[in-house]
Parts: C-alpha cells; structure tokens; sequence
DNA sequence: GGCCAGTCTGTAAGCGCTTACCGGTAAGCG
DNA sequence: CGCTTACCGGTAAGCGCTTACAGACTGGCC
C-alpha cells in the first residue's frame, strides 16, 4: 500500500515538545491534564499544539493506554449489490445506531459502523477483524450463532440487540412478548375481532419468535381462532409481507379479519398488496404492525403498532458495554419497555391524526 | 480510567509465535501474506492463532503501516436531547452514509461515525480528535468553515457533501441548480401554473443556495412570478415547512399556486399544514420536494420531487478519498446528476402508484 | 566434498504516545 | 545555614505490530 503523500507529514508529539521547549512527556501531561505543569510550561505546549495543528495519532494513543474509545456496531445489510433499490428496513437499525451513537459521544467514544452483505462470505473472520480495532462490540439481530458470539466475546466484550441472552455477552431487546399480548387484546376485547392471522419475520429471529409467542398466548387466552403455518411465514421485508398476501389469496384461500404483522415493515407490504387488489384496510381486513418506524404514521390508514423505545435501546446497548470495557459486571439481559401506539390501520378512529407525535408545530 | 479486566488477556503476535515455535515476524507474514513461508510454517501459525482466537490488534497495526483503514464521518444531529422524538432528516444522512459505508466496504477499510449536536460547542476541535483516529474524512453540509476546513485538511485528506468547492479538499454533490429548473419547467410549461413560492432550506447551506438559483432562474426564463422572500424561510425540516405555512395564513397572505420546497422533508410539513386547515394538495396548492427520500412515495398525495443519488453521492465520496489517502491526485468538485421524479402532489395523476420504484412484488 | 546461490527465518528497530521512575531545584524548617 | 520535603520535568521503557537486514540452512554444481 502506497504512503500517503501528504505535502507535511503530520507532527508529532516530538514536534510540539521541540518547538515549546519541553519534553515529550511535558506535552503530554499538558494535553491530557496530567500531573501539575507550571502555568509557563503550560501555555508553551498549548502555543506549540496552535501553531503546529498537533492533532494526537489515535492508534499509537490506543496502543499506549489499551483503550481505543471505538465501539463497534455490526448489521445486515440488505442486498449484496453496490447500489439496491434503497432499503427501507434502514429505519429501524439507523435508528438504533442513532443511539448508540449519541450514547457513545456522551463518554468520549466513537462508533465504527460495519453492515454485512446477506451472502457475505466467512462474517465471523470480518467481525473479528473489526473487533481488532474496537473496545467492545454491539451485534445486531442474527449476526452471528450463540458459539461465535461466545468465541467472540473471548477478545473483546459483546452486547447483542434481539439476540438471544447468552453465558458471554448481554443482550438488550424489549418485551416483545408482552408488546404482542397488548396489541392483541386491543384487537379482541376492544374490536371484538373473531379471527387473526399472525405474519412472521424470520424464523430464526428470537425477537419474531417472541413475537409469535405472544400472540399465541393471547389469542389462546381469549379463545379466539389464531391464524399461523407456512403460509403465513414472512421475512421482516414489505416484499415478503406482500407475497405471502398473494399466495392467501391465489391459493384461494380467505383473509382473516386481522393481519398482525411481524414487524412494521411487512404491514407496509401487507397494506400495499391489500391496496393492489381493492380490499380495504380497515374495513374489510385490519393490520398491525410491531417498531413504530418513523414512516408508520404517515402510511393510508396510520398504522398501529407497538413502539420500541428504539433509539433508547441503542443508548443501552452502548451504556452497558461501556459498563463492560470499564469491568465486567453487569446484568445479562436487559428488557426495555413497550408501549401500544393505536392508530387508524385497527380500525380506530380515534387518532389524533397523521403526524401525530412528529413534533411538527 | 481502569484498565479493563478481561478474564484472559488478549493474545499477542508472541503469544502466537510461541506457540507455533516462530518467530513473531513469520507470524506476521503469515497473517499478512508477505514473503513465502514453508508450508510447515505456515500451518503451524495458523493453527496457533486458531487455538489461541489471536485477532492482530488495530491500533498496533495502524501505528506501524502509519494507516488506519478507518475514514471518519462527521454530520449534524438534530437536537442536542438525548432522546428528541425520533427526527425523519435522518433519512438522507443515514442514506448517504451508507453508501460511504458499503464503497468502504469494498476496500477494506471501516467507518466512523460521529454526528455533533447543533449546539454544541468547539465542534473544530472534536472533528481534529475524530480525524486523530482516521486516515480521512467526510464532512456533510454544513459542519465547518471554509477556514476550519483547510485546516484539517493539513491533517487528513477531506471530502466534504454538499459543500463549497475547496482548494484544500473536494466536494461532492449533485446538480441542484439542474435539477430544480427541470422541476420548475414541469411545473410552468406542463400544468401552466401562475405562481410559484420557494420555500427555502438553511439560508447559509450552498445547497439550498444552489437550489434557489435554479429557481429564479427557470421562473425568471419562463417569465412567471416567482415568490421568495424572508417569509418563505425554512429549514429543511417538517417543522420549519409547516411554520411558513402557518405565518403566511396567519399574516392574511395568500398561497400561491405551487409551493416548492427546498426538500423532501420541508415539504412534509407543509402538506401537513395545508391538510390541517383544509387546503387540497394539489387540487388548491400544489407542493414539490427535493431529494427523493424514500418516505417521499408514501405521502399523500405521493411527492413529485427530484432525486439525488444520495447512496451513490456517499459512495463516491469515499471513493475519492480514497484515492486521496493513497495519492493527493484528483478532481476538485464532482457533479452526480439528478432526475425528475414526477408522482401526484405537483397535480400529476399518471403516478405509477404508491409503491413505484420500492421493488415490492 | 567444497562453494555459491537462493530460500526462508529471526533479530531488532521503530511507529507516536503514556507513564513509572528518578534527579534537580526551590521552598520550609529547626 | 543546612537539611528535609515537595514539586516539576526529563529519561526511557513499553504498548503490539511491520519490516529491513542479516544469518542459517538447503540444494546444486563443479
């Protein structure tokens, strides 16, 4: 790899001590507020850094004092090619990452963001290799399998969002299975509704099967026909909400009074596909979502959903591994609340409109 | 700060060379593919750093190769509360940013990113500290003088978004004067409205400077009243578009024909506004954007505006500096073009529907 | 069999910074 | 006035890695 040629090389700390007089260690008493310099000493170095525009190398920082204040955030990326259609399932991780970010400014730290093509080849050794410069990771859902994740943990420490609590590393999600249960109970007792089908995200995705879960329970608990099977089997995306809409249908089959989505996005498919062919959401079929994805209010009719306290997770997720880089203590799973957001898309009318909750004067 | 307490120390380059009976410059090589070491050499490190889960620490590695393979990122964030309600300008940064990403991706290298509030104070010195760990950086709109920009380009090569052109680094951006008189000529020569408003973004961002320019320029050519004006002031945000709205109503003044918005997002907030007090879009008031975001096909009606490559933009402002890490060759300012959006709040009805260009089946 | 060329491997320096340790100076005290 | 004490500042080691350089060994050839 060719050295940059920069037209001056950048100084160095020897520069600063040189031109203010002093010594390297001077300097960087001075600059990280070490020990008691003399006010004289003092006001040279930071003359010195002026005029010199001495930056400090943060990798030969790091490697002094064993901390680089870098964290890292792993995620999925949607499609393996240079420039897909833009994907939507952005909001819910940006979102999230927008927290951890936020949270790691709060503490002096940086974020390195690292997305993961679906088909990526060998993603443990890509993680490890991002791990090399961080001082801890956070992985997004269904990064890596529970003994990666154990393997990983074993250099630097882990969190996990919508993972799987795990012996190594901690995981933050939220109640999903109580956010399901409340949504559904809104649809039962409060609609009345008779039948509901529950559209799945992945399978393999703890934070779906928790889903699933709920709604299970609930509709269980209220004695009311609960729709599930292959069919109904989702991915997270609009495109696999829509599908599994068509299939219903060109299998001949007949729509339940409600479709509870797996996840805000797949209702957006849902609601789409519904659109296409003339059935009329509320009227004829209901849909939910789960997230509250800024783009869920603005959707014909609003959507109801069950609102993460996204941005929040984030934070925590961050807080908690800088509890970790620090020492290892710390609990294992975290579980942040949720909350019922009930628009139009239930049938309700009672919204307090579009932009609801936008902030928008 | 302590010193972090891992249960095992993470394993060096020795501890690997010891255990594989080498030196620790044949692991080196090894893991780096330098010279040719004897297949026996080679097994045997490998196999160590496999037993011990060795991963080459990066701050190590960077001091020695005087690279990082890390650029930084640096963009504004709304507001300086730590959980402000979720803000939708999220979308076009995160967009761009994700282009930066996957181009990274594709060599090797890592992203940092690092918003800074808006109030925040001595954002010059927090981007030199994030520069500190990078080998080069990217700069939205917006985040540094001209000044403070050559500045730190003294340091580390800069690319800078939707910035001024700059003797000491490149700009990347698209054709914002272009593309707002192609949406202007739709707007006059095919539906031949009478009057039309600019509603403006931050007075001070070249974009919106840019913006306004085409502007003027297309109503000033195609000789129709064209409405500017410290009224029609805006921010780039719902809120800012929703205000204007509000103060022109307010002050007994009278909406013009079609409303065109700096950006997407402003836009939003307008037709908000309009729909509260009963105004018809684009029956009464038409209403255009800028950017193509992709909640922008989910309003109603959808919103004509002009799309950026916003994904391509960041890709090929990490491509640049790329090569500028490398060599300090290259272009001063690079030009993506834009393109015509045309969906029905502009008074269209041909929209190919809502959904058109998400990819949903 | 001795020597040379050609491979591979090890030793050590150095990347830019922090910090333990020690020496020098000045102030305080008897 | 001499000694202790405190305070600063400088010297040097070391963080984990890459790589120039030199040494060791192999095989081939005369």
């Amino acid at each position: 790899m060719a050295t940059a040629k920069r037209v001056k090389a950048a100084p160095t700390i020897y520069d600063v001590a040189g031109r203010a007089g002093v010594s390297i260690a001077s300097v960087s008493r001075v600059l990280n507020d070490q020990g008691s310099p003399r006010a004289d000493t003092r006001t040279r170095v930071l003359q010195a850094v002026q005029e010199l525009g001495f930056v400090p190398d943060g990798a030969a920082r790091a490697l002094s004092n064993k901390l680089k204040k870098v964290v890292g955030v792993v995620f999925r990326r949607g499609a393996e090619v240079r420039f897909a259609d833009e994907d939507e399932s952005l909001l819910f991780i940006d979102v999230i990452n927008r927290g951890i970010e936020v949270a790691a400014q709060q503490r002096g730290f940086d974020v390195l963001m690292s997305s993961v093509g679906v088909n990526e080849a060998n993603v443990p050794a890509r993680i490890a290799a991002i791990a090399g410069k961080t001082d801890g990771m956070i992985l997004h859902d269904r990064m890596l399998s529970a003994a990666a994740i154990a393997r990983l943990a074993e250099t630097v420490p882990v969190v996990t969002l919508a993972g799987k609590p795990n012996r190594a590393s901690v995981n933050v999600g939220c109640d999903n299975e109580g956010g399901m249960r409340v949504l559904v109970r809104h649809l039962l007792v409060d609609h009345g509704y008779g039948s509901l089908a529950y559209l799945s995200g992945h399978a393999d995705s703890p934070d779906n099967m928790a889903r699933a879960r709920g709604f299970e329970a609930e509709t269980r608990a209220l004695g009311v026909e609960a729709i599930t099977g292959p069919i109904w089997q989702g991915n997270y995306s609009a495109g696999g909400g829509a599908k599994v809409i068509g299939s219903v249908l060109d299998g001949g089959g007949v729509l339940p009074r409600v479709i509870v989505c797996a996840n805000d996005q797949t209702a957006l498919g849902v609601m789409y596909a519904l659109s296409r062919r003339g059935i009329k959401v509320p009227g004829e079929v209901a849909v939910t979502g789960f997230d509250d994805v800024p783009v869920a209010r603005h959707l014909h009719p609003p959507l109801t959903t069950v609102r993460q306290p996204i941005q929040e997770m984030g934070a925590t997720a961050f807080d908690i591994l800088y509890s970790r880089i620090g020492a290892s203590a710390g609990a294992r799973h975290v579980v942040l609340p949720i909350e019922l957001i009930v628009r139009e898309s239930c049938g309700c009318t009672e919204s307090s409109g579009v932009f609801a909750g936008t902030g928008i004067a």
